[in-house]
DNA sequence: ATGGAGTACAGACCTTTGCTGTCT
DNA sequence: CAGACAGCTTTGGTCTGTACTCCA
């Protein structure tokens, strides 16, 4: 088996490039920050308090050799000399401590970014993730709580009082034209009298529908049901007034705004213009149905509410609006721009601190639309089922122009998709949209409010995407679903799935896919070169790629305007040829057929240290960049070696023979991949050669992997049966020798739990409190301790004659061996057992300290240094 | 609002034949 | 004592896809 080759680079000891040198120094908060706390105990009092009093000056002040040490001088041991600069001494402390972070009032923000010509690093964009990723579960779980409250039978008791007797009947009118209920017998017609003028139109309508079978749902004028949620959705937008914020993305705010808004939170008294709505429990969501007052998020969980009362499928629909995972403007926190009051600046969680909120004190009339309104979109709507149709009805009971959207209505279903620089100004998104239905499941229904109902659509860039988790072999990979996974925890069980599931599972939830465009139809661009697979112009021909001789180009392409313009040819795609070098094709079996003319000439790469000397010299004396040529495969053959000859293996310069791919076996001979054949052949006195099947690199060295060896065919089956036989042999040797050391290792337990309670009947250590104490595990703290708590023990003090005396103790059976008897450094405690073998029962030091471990000591239990240890 | 061009970045790809100490 | 074997270390330049911004 070939050995593991990493292919990702872990790091660099070279210093990056220029342009992250000019990262902004805060940018490395997050990972430096909790260094500079281990410091504080052993620097000197002035940067000690100088970092406690002005945080930010001193971070700032330090930050840019800061960010060279950490990168270039990475030796602790200079920056402890360091003393000026407090956050260089990094872990100078040696004791365990608890671990501060010490954020820059100025956090970095996108401007920072660009300005310094940076991206997040790593750890930030991992920040970002995690926030986000967080966030929308707790966002999640919010919605279930509220739908659960709008599930409460006592909500739903409070909410239908209220209705005036006109929407009783209404709702009585749509039971009959629904079929849920018989009409009265009455003759009267069950027209209401508002809507007078169209009963005249529709009387014919209503004598037609009275001919139907009672009990059957009247389909004549559409879904009864839609009529009925206008009358309902008119209704609460007279009665429910908007006194409060709702939720709302504010982007990601200075670590120092923060601050002060957790601060405020916690400390003053709750103000929902600062700290945002508040609903602490079930109770206090009843007395806002009581008001019929709140956010608009409560409104549309309480119309929610209303509708469920009425005995109407409905679901609470909620848009995440999660902080972002990005760095666009979008997930910046900016601050209401013409603000008067700083104080209100980046204080709240609940409210943009809106001018015209906080300047008008006007009557709460005309105060309850300057909440949000700045929000062109819906947060929380409602999603009527029909019982009709099982069809959903997408009902926004508070904030767009068009209310209700039927199924039908794809236009109007998107409606609900924010869009537009007004939405963009408010960070309105649109990216995960959660409907939770009355059963307490939910599920996700994003895709019906997306335009076109095309994925990812609007969602790009603030949904975690799709990852692919690669799989089994190379390039095969599956899709992960992160958010799918999220809300497996609140989906209906398959078994459960209703009619309306089912319908809008097949129907509106269906994605579409991407319009694709007609490359050929449309006028060429340098993206849509880029990209096509049809044709390509010879500046984005790859590395190995080059055009097959003779090719024609189809039509020139004008890149650049006006005095930049530049004509380039465009080649077709079926004339590209993928090239290698001839030590590529090796590899793959072959080689260049005699005459074959490189079709291109590229740099060599060099990996090894060989090579690069190599192309170093050449480059040297030539004064070019020495390059190597590459060969499309009909320049190349098949590597056919000659057949053997009296059963002598052919051999490479290096002894062995290249077998990358089976072909490169001679005829006449046969590959035995098996480990440990070499051996064998020499016993067996046959002639081999080991086989290459590849190279390992590493270490700027290319290492050959060898499997096996390549024997004369007539050979083949004398060595694997004297392999077998030789790997039998092996194999009981090394259940032996395996059986030895279990013996051994449980040998060596044995001893160590006499040892152990030998150390116990003489010292104690049976107190738990002690036991559980830092140096509990020292058999001399615990004889201390024990007798400092009986001082008429003995009288003896604690000086050390004393305890060499407690050591001599040690001496009679399974004592501890003297200082100087083993003159290695080792922090541990040897312990010597009745058979003289020494077992380390403690030991406190490092690897370096263990690299004097002597001869004695058993490799399985102190690992052997390896060279590069020793050599620091 | 949209799409093209340009830029930056992360991750993937390509690379082609020791050295030394310890064990058996 | 010779030969086998384990362990070392895990590059770095270039390419490519993607995300993002700027600009028309």
């Amino acid at each position: 088996m070939p050995p593991f080759v990493p292919r990702k680079r872990v790091s660099s000891e070279d210093p990056p490039p220029a342009k992250r040198q000019a990262r902004p120094d805060n940018s490395q908060a997050p990972p430096q920050a909790p260094r500079a706390p281990f410091h504080l105990s052993d620097s000197d009092s002035d940067s000690n308090s100088s970092l406690s009093d002005a945080p930010e000056d001193l971070l700032k002040g330090n930050a840019s050799e800061e960010s060279e040490d950490e990168e270039e001088d990475i030796d602790w041991e200079d920056a402890i000399d360091t003393k000026t600069n407090a956050t260089t001494t990094t872990v100078a402390a040696p004791e365990l401590q608890d671990l501060e972070l010490t954020l820059d009032q100025n956090e970095t923000h996108v401007s920072d970014l660009l300005d310094g010509k940076k991206g997040p690093s790593k750890i930030e964009r991992q920040i970002r993730i995690q926030t986000h990723c967080m966030h929308v579960q707790c966002l999640l779980f919010h919605n279930a709580i509220r739908n659960a409250w709008s599930n409460d039978s006592k909500v739903h008791e409070i909410l239908r009082k209220k209705l005036p007797e006109g929407i009783h009947k209404e709702v009585k009118k749509w039971r009959i034209a629904s079929g849920l209920e018989l009409p009265e017998p009455k003759p009267e017609p069950p027209k209401s009298k508002k809507k007078g003028k169209k009963a005249q139109k529709n009387k014919d309508w209503s004598d037609e529908s009275e001919r139907l079978e009672p009990g059957q749902p009247d389909m004549s004028r559409g879904d009864p049901i839609i009529t009925l949620i206008k009358v309902l959705v008119a209704y609460w937008r007279k009665q429910f007034r908007i006194t409060a914020p709702g939720l709302r993305k504010y982007g990601y705010r200075p670590v120092s705004a923060l601050e002060t808004a957790i601060t405020d939170f916690r400390e003053q008294e709750h103000d929902p213009e600062r700290h945002g709505e508040r609903i602490a429990n079930l109770d206090e969501f009843r007395a806002t149905a009581e008001r019929m007052q709140g956010s608009r998020d409560v409104g549309a969980q309480l119309f929610t509410a209303l509708v469920r009362a009425l005995g109407i499928e409905a679901r609470l629909v909620a848009s995440l609006q999660p902080l972002g995972f990005g760095w666009t403007k979008g997930e910046t926190y900016t601050p209401a721009t013409p603000s008067k009051d700083p104080e209100k600046e980046g204080g709240s969680e609940g409210t943009e601190p809106e001018t015209d909120v906080t300047e008008n004190k006007e009557p709460a009339k005309n105060k309850r639309k300057q909440f949000d309104s700045d929000l062109p979109f819906p947060i929380y709507w409602t999603e009527v089922a029909s019982p009709i149709t099982h069809e959903i009805i997408s009902v926004d009971p508070l904030v767009l122009s068009n209310p209700v959207a039927p199924f039908t209505e794809t236009d109007l279903q998107a409606n609900f998709e924010p869009r537009g620089a007004k939405a963009d100004r408010a960070k309105q998104v649109i990216c995960y949209v959660v409907a939770h239905s009355s059963d307490g499941t939910a599920k996700e229904v994003t895709t019906r409010y997306l335009r076109r109902r095309t994925w990812p659509g609007k969602t790009k860039g603030f949904r975690m995407p799709l990852e692919k988790v690669p799989v089994g072999p190379r390039g095969n990979y599956i899709a992960f679903d992160w958010f799918g996974m999220v809300m497996r925890g609140y989906q209906r069980a398959r078994k459960s799935k209703t009619a309306v599931d089912k319908l809008e599972e097949t129907r509106d939830l269906q994605p579409n896919q991407p319009e694709k465009k007609k490359a050929t139809q449309t006028a060429d661009t340098l993206q849509s070169l880029r990209t096509s697979t049809e044709f390509v112009l010879e500046r984005f021909l790859r590395r190995e790629e080059a055009l097959r001789p003779g090719a024609e180009p189809v039509r020139t392409f004008i890149a650049g305007k006006g005095a930049r313009a530049k004509e380039e040819p465009v080649f077709r795609r079926a004339d590209v040829l993928k090239c290698l070098s001839a030590e590529s094709w090796h590899k793959e079996g072959r080689q260049t057929k005699p005459g074959a003319v490189a079709l291109k000439r590229v740099p060599i790469r060099a990996v090894t240290l060989i090579r690069k000397r190599e192309v170093d010299e050449m480059h040297r004396q030539t004064g070019e960049k020495p390059l190597q040529g590459l060969y499309a495969r009909d320049q190349t053959e098949y590597i056919i070696p000659p057949p053997i000859q009296d059963g002598r293996i052919p051999k490479n310069e290096y002894g062995n023979i290249d077998c990358f791919v089976p072909s490169m076996v001679p005829a006449g001979a046969a590959h035995v991949p098996l480990p440990g054949t070499v051996r064998v052949c020499k016993k067996l006195g046959i002639d081999y050669a080991e086989a290459v099947t590849g190279f390992e690199f590493g270490s700027k060295m290319a290492v050959p992997v060898i499997q096996g060896v390549v024997v004369a065919a007539e050979n083949e089956g004398l060595l694997r049966d004297a392999w077998k036989v030789e790997a039998a042999e092996k194999r009981k040797r090394e259940e032996l020798k395996a059986e030895k050391k279990i013996l051994q290792t449980w040998r060596k337990f044995l001893f160590g739990l006499r040892i152990m309670e030998r150390v116990r009947d003489e010292y104690g250590g049976g107190d738990p409190d002690a036991d559980r104490e830092r140096d509990s595990h020292n058999p001399f703290a615990v004889h201390k301790k024990k007798r400092e708590e009986e001082p008429d023990d003995d009288g003896a003090d604690e000086d050390m004659p004393d305890r060499e005396s407690s050591y001599n103790a040690f001496d009679h059976g399974g004592g501890f061996l003297l200082p100087g008897h083993d003159d290695d450094a080792d922090d541990g405690l040897v312990v010597e057992n009745h058979d003289q073998q020494p077992v380390s029962i403690s030991s406190g030091s490092d690897n370096e300290a263990d690299d004097g471990k002597g001869e004695d000591s058993e490799p399985e239990y102190a690992p052997r240094p390896t060279r590069r240890t020793r050599a620091r």
